[in-house]
DNA sequence: CGTTGCGTTGAGTACCATCAACTGGGGTGG
DNA sequence: CCACCCCAGTTGATGGTACTCAACGCAACG
């Protein structure tokens, strides 16, 4: 198997995911990306590969490594003692598990596939030496970072101010603008692996009350559902639930 | 007004906020708040003080600076069009509004004062450039990104999977805990200045019903409320509650 | 062909929201 | 000094959102 590298400014094919184009694989790393590649460092060939449902990383497992996700989808997520449990973001080709792996020996949260998936690794003492070499390259990996917090802060306000049925909308929507930047949605049809239980971790509600909402949704002709695809029928309407003028 | 410094590893008095020991006012800063000493770097003395509920900062802004807290209570909140606000996180004395602020011109949330407050203010671009000078204090600033998108993370959990009687619960504990290593907290005991509808939108629930909720905490004996001030009068059973065995 | 996982649907319930009235303290001004 | 208002909090009545428990349908799979 060929080096794996993100970097592909040039329009080279990304031989750790297999997408073209920094807009796909590379969507998060961006410059990062790119300064990493120009050092001459890359992600490991020694790609693992995951299968539905099986748990990708432990919370608190020490690791030498940062991941990032070559194809599939899989979540990060919060244990709690009595069984419940917090999805704190859906994970898709060209997301590192997290954006500060580099400095962190371990995570406080689980990694769990959703579909089969293929990741890849990376030192994490060579990115912190390169970072500290080169001023560009931190600010590129900063903004990965401010990214990551960015998002954890617009989650909190998703918890902590939505309703069940604006809730779900704007995830249907992140996450179709998410693989529309990877070139992953046609005809606003796209692969949509998630059971409701993920949702429902994801949102803090039962899967019954998902499945209610969204059987609404497909009864008022918004979304479609078939062999693990979605298609939005009316986008207008969809946006205006979720509340984006 | 001398210059501020948070740096007081020798046992010193910090300038700014006037709290001794890391322990305090550098409690979050810790090992970075050190770096920046050694290596020549201060908080400006320009300290501004800010009234109780006024704004200090407002989304998008641009600033060439970083803000700490030296005194007071104040919040992270997102406004949404319709009025609704969520308040990420609160602030006390040696907190930074944000963590990477270093390498961000604006900020994607508010900052309100809760009580009085005073804060300062580093420039930025200085901060940036000591990063990348020494890998240490690099590693040191990490730190404290990793512990805020930690925080997150956990808020997340909070929002989404606990209960109200919980939520509060934990809340107050959280505070007393983040108090406590300031020195603040004396005899189970200490400053309060919230008022229900900050607990509100920080849960994401009514004053209606945050007001509920206490009454029953009061009358069963497990927390006072006189003066602005909170007496935990039964950690265990409140502990209880709060799921931490 | 039973099993298993996932989704749907119904009935009853709990939690929290909403609306509204009222209390008490603190400030202000006549 | 008192009337007035405002703010924060309390309390009651009522309603809606989402939970729980349970039964059932359906497809995939061994």
């Amino acid at each position: 198997m060929a080096p794996a590298s993100l970097s592909n400014a040039n329009g080279l094919r990304c031989s750790t995911c297999g997408t073209k184009g920094l807009s796909s694989c590379g969507s998060l790393l961006g410059e990062f990306g790119k300064r990493l590649d120009e050092q001459g460092l890359t992600f490991k060939p020694v790609q693992r590969t995951v299968h539905a449902r099986r748990n990708i990383y432990i919370a608190g497992e020490a690791s030498e490594d940062a991941y990032i996700m070559c194809s599939g989808w899989a979540c990060r997520l919060v244990r709690l003692p009595d069984g419940r449990c917090q999805i704190l973001s859906f994970l898709l080709p060209g997301d590192l598990f997290s954006a500060a792996a580099p400095f962190q020996e371990q995570l406080d949260f689980y990694v769990e596939a959703i579909t089969e998936v293929r990741y890849a690794a990376m030192n994490r003492a060579a990115i912190r030496s390169k970072l500290s070499e080169d001023p560009r390259t931190l600010e590129a990996f900063m903004n990965l970072c401010i990214a990551e917090t960015k998002d954890a802060n617009q989650m909190l306000t998703e918890l902590g101010q939505r309703t069940a049925d604006e809730h779900i909308a704007r995830l249907i929507l992140h996450l179709m603008e998410r693989l529309s930047m990877r070139g992953m949605v046609h005809d606003q049809s796209f692969e949509f692996p998630l059971r409701q239980q993920h949702i429902a971790d994801a949102m803090g509600l039962t899967p019954v009350h998902i499945s209610r909402v969204m059987s609404v949704f497909r009864q008022d002709g918004l979304i479609e559902i078939h062999d693990g695809k979605m298609k939005v029928r009316d986008l207008e309407e969809l946006r205006r639930i979720a509340g984006i003028k």
